[in-house]
DNA sequence: CTTTGATGATTACATCTGTAGTCGAATGGA
DNA sequence: TCCATTCGACTACAGATGTAATCATCAAAG
């Protein structure tokens, strides 16, 4: 069963699906633009996620190297729904409602739904 | 400042912003359907939401009568912001590309949605 | 008036999460 | 061959969270 995957971690899964397999050292100087955490503080991220199987760990001699096992579409595609069930009754529309009254949508976002929409249906 | 509230405490929010002011009880009770959650539960989600300042108790007689402090558009943007900024790098059209991939989006969602980019852009 | 039930407050406790220190083993360089 | 460095494993610990029991008190019923 995919375990739900905290703040923390994904951060850590970003850097490995952007590009993987990697080791915690390489993992944790791809965080430091982001994040300051201490090198120990990475290598326990990645042993959670390991231990909920959402990484592989390969032995490369003295390391790992470190690879995602979920797809980062999956785990959006999850998290999405989380939310649009969660607030909105399942339903996107008033999500994107939402946030157009919110002013959130740009001209630029608008013409890209639109067009995205207008594939959809042929 | 507006500490996050809880999944927990979400459902709580979400029963007093159907209706307010209510007892600790009618929330429980309101709450009975979808969770099961014993009596004392339900009221350490509601001191733990005062305590956040997401609710207001106002004494009526012998017990409290909660209401939201916070509004629901307002929690709705937040998460959903979050959401977004998380996973989408603060673009909706991604969201919508992905959910279209997924093909979650209904039929209707897409027409409700243009509907709702027509007007915006009137 | 006294007992009982309702009510909020306090306390409890395991798990998860963010953040990090420590330790033993392996390894590469001197 | 021996030591300093590098790793992963284990341990730590406070705060948040889910879930709930207990306690003191007040009010209603008898």
């Amino acid at each position: 069963m995919a375990e739900r995957i905290s703040d923390a971690e994904h951060a850590v899964m970003e850097v490995l699906w952007a590009d993987a397999p990697l080791t915690a050292n390489v993992v944790a100087e791809r965080l430091s633009g982001s994040q300051s955490w201490t090198l120990p503080t990475v290598k326990t991220l990645l042993s959670r996620l390991l231990a909920k199987g959402a990484l592989a760990a390969e032995a490369e001699g003295r390391r790992f190297l470190y690879r995602p096992l979920i797809a980062r579409a999956d785990y959006i595609s999850g998290e999405s729904r989380r939310l649009v069930d969660r607030l909105f009754g399942g339903r996107l529309s008033p999500l994107v409602a939402h946030l157009a009254e919110q002013e959130a949508l740009t001209a630029q976002d608008i013409s890209e739904i639109e067009a995205l929409l207008r594939e959809l249906k042929s």
